[in-house]
DNA sequence: CAGAGTTGTCAACGACTGTTGACGCGTTCC
DNA sequence: GGAACGCGTCAACAGTCGTTGACAACTCTG
């Protein structure tokens, strides 16, 4: 009996996938071993290559979740409350930690996704997001955005700054703001 | 006979450290093994845990080689202009990768090495850097303005945005100033 | 010269990695 | 009933990892 899209009790297979999202995502895909995934999953190691092909297959399957990344660069002229809205709730509101942006900032390091990471944001991030900025230095001021952005994300999730971690969502979203606005004037004046 | 100060041919344990520091941070702690040293250093595996003690040891000598932190945070009327510099010119000259924000940048996610970088650049860095400031929400500027320095670094060290990475050095100077001098206004007016 | 101390070479260890294939159990289909 | 198939368990593989200790070659000291 297939499964259909009744929500029971998970799959083995999304198990795993929740697992492997939860724990890639966070201490990024080097790592992180598959027995960990397993453990934490409470399945057998050996089921990863049989539904996934392997740990390469089961990581870029938990990419594969991500909702398109237009749906992170939304209307042209709300831009910037879209990326403040964006970075606080990035993806899945489940954990907190586990959302695209600490995904991409954990990964990006790695020997093996690293590339893969670069061309995810290049192509689906800072391309898109010239485009709908538009006007003059269109590509300069959206990677100074991602810049604001990610910088902002590292010293709250990874560097943990006093300052800045563990803060009411006002003042964070304040100050992601306040520098993101920076980033989409330059230039201008 | 002891080397002394003298610079003729490098030890077999300034050949392990350069090539560790070379390694260790581009690539990151977990993502180098000592045979991969050993091997750039031409030098035998095992002399690491003779010099050094291990790994960790090895690890932890490239740190030690660094200036003091208080070299990046200079003059309190000139910080920005200083942030611009020290993050132009890191700290060693030599390779262009090698410097200290991509090392920190390349290490904080480690597993084993996050917690250590977490440290030096809480208390060795944002710290200071609030101190040197002074005034109304010095820590939260401090804080900012790492977010800026370090978003910048990643977008064009690691993540190499198009539009950032391999432009003449004015133009990168005036991009991390502009985003920068933001980061210090913030509670202005 | 004899001895001590330093320095480099080599093989091996236990632990961990991703991956594979054999095997048993249960359900489904003819 | 018997065959086919999906699903999970287990043991084992080849490879890499950090680390260790035995051994040889060398320099310096007495």
């Amino acid at each position: 009996m297939l499964n259909g899209d009744m929500d029971q009790s998970p799959s083995t297979r999304d198990k795993l996938l929740t697992a492997a999202r939860e724990l890639f995502w966070t201490r990024g895909y080097s790592n992180v071993s598959l027995r960990d995934i397993a453990k934490s999953a409470g399945v057998d190691v050996a089921l990863v290559s049989r539904y996934f092909g392997g740990k390469q297959g089961l990581f870029e399957a938990t990419l594969a979740e991500i909702p398109t990344w237009e749906a992170l660069v939304v209307d042209p002229d709300g831009v910037l409350a879209a990326a403040v809205a964006s970075f606080a709730h990035p993806c899945d509101p489940g954990t907190d930690e586990t959302n695209v942006f600490t995904m991409l900032l954990t990964n990006i390091i790695d020997p093996e996704m690293g590339g893969k990471i670069r061309c995810m944001v290049q192509r689906g991030l800072a391309d898109p997001l010239a485009r709908k900025l538009g006007g003059n230095r269109a590509e300069e001021r959206a990677a100074l955005l991602l810049a604001a952005l990610f910088g902002m994300a590292l010293m709250r999730k990874n560097f943990r700054l006093d300052a800045l971690a563990n803060k009411p969502q006002a003042e964070t979203d304040a100050q992601i703001r306040h520098l993101a606005a920076a980033a989409l004037e330059y230039g201008d004046v």
